[in-house]
DNA sequence: CATACCCATATTGTATACATAAGGCCCTGC
DNA sequence: GCAGGGCCTTATGTATACAATATGGGTATG
């Protein structure tokens, strides 16, 4: 258990007052996200409950929750880990977005009241900012919003719990694999353009614009076998 | 609580010999599955407890997990009742599931060992013996078993993943909106043609013989607003 | 007669103690 | 030097006690 993590989540602990399941598992997702927990990181019941000041039976139910959204690895007998995906996995969890998210958005578009456009626009615009200014936590932040709107929004809800799910695993896997030399993932004007064809009501083109994202955003990552230094803590560990 | 259901419970309690959440999780899937539990039906942590002879510890994480597959509706301070989805919910999870299994099929079209052929062929011809002798429990078991194995054989893991939830979530809707006439939802031959498709790698073949079928399963279903025997009970409830 | 309030009861939320199993370390034997 | 086995440490699995909260019924009141 790394120094930085530890004093993170004392920190989180501290301000709030009363916290429960929900707000531990969101500490620790926003914590694997921001990379903060890297893949592996064993996460002992106790010591959870010593840092946020609760029971074992609260931080279960949190890594419960974790290990039903894939953040984490729950085995029998066994210290829960943060989860980590493996290049093929990967691969398929773009797969699976793509396919998903391009049906969501094909829904979408024409569909979108000009408020939700234009909270979509603003997280674009913000994301936009917070990559001119280096700031990639905001970035990541705002990014993840967008998705997560465009999750909500679905008029198909079924599928917009699937795609929240997906948004999140991709995410996970695209701080894993991002290539070294790049600080961000940030694709410039994808977004805008993602928006603007789901105002003009272009179902199909949405679809191709959200394909095109996601492809990109896989092109961006390290997805080689030989660079194995995930793979040989999840076989070995 | 109903009677039949608290002696089904019993009896499966007696039967085997140390149970975990896993095994408690599965019969009341199954119970739900064939209707024993009607949607609604309260299930207090206690009373399960009591009945499968373990504490409630391992009944919280019985009915968090089944709460994850959207078997039962688990909120703060309730009771933990039966899921009762409604009737837009079903169609969206008929939508969703004709996107995701469309896609499987036809991932695995032409891909699929003789081995997997042949199980996916027997639970056909099993599927189809228990209809004949009006076996309704034991034909649910047999079609369930073959979509899921679909979803196992699924290249994509990810994919797969989110099939094995949506056969679930579309049964249950479909044991609770069959119409009350229909004995059963058995659609002769559908299984058979969509099984010869994917042994001659007809992809795209078998995806329409998918939405076919999920077209057809959901047309058997009656989903007219009306009749609001669920609605009010997840309404007012 | 309808409504609002209040109390008794049932049920979940949380913490803790004990039982059990996995993992690591050293020690022994080859 | 290396492999194997047993002990010890650590962490999870399970049960239980107590606290907090919802639910339902009964009663008083407008």
């Amino acid at each position: 258990m790394s120094q930085a993590w530890h004093e993170e989540m004392q920190a989180a602990a501290q301000r709030g007052g009363r916290i429960g399941d929900r707000d531990i598992a969101d500490k620790v997702r926003r914590a694997v996200l921001m990379q903060r927990l890297p893949p592996g990181t064993k996460l002992p019941e106790v010591t959870l409950g010593e840092v946020f000041g609760v029971s074992r039976s609260v931080i279960r139910k949190s890594l419960t929750r974790l290990a039903s959204e894939h953040v984490v690895d729950q085995r029998p007998n066994q210290v829960a880990r943060v989860r980590a995906p493996g290049i093929e996995e990967t691969r398929e969890t773009f797969e699976a977005r793509r396919l998903v998210e391009g049906e969501v958005v094909a829904l979408l578009a024409g569909g979108l009241s000009a408020a939700t456009l234009e909270a979509l626009g603003g997280e674009a615009r913000e994301e936009t900012a917070a990559y001119r200014r280096g700031d990639e936590a905001a970035r990541i932040e705002h990014s993840l919003n967008l998705h997560h709107l465009l999750a909500e929004q679905s008029p198909n809800r079924v599928l917009g719990g699937l795609l929240t799910d997906l948004v999140l695993r991709t995410s996970i896997v695209v701080a894993l694999y991002k290539r070294s030399g790049l600080a961000s993932c940030y694709q410039e004007a994808q977004h805008d353009r993602l928006i603007a064809l789901l105002a003009d009501g272009e179902s199909e083109a949405a679809r191709r614009a959200i394909h095109d994202h996601l492809f990109g955003l896989e092109a961006l990552l390290d997805l080689s076998p030989r660079e194995s230094r995930i793979d040989l803590m999840s076989i070995l560990g």
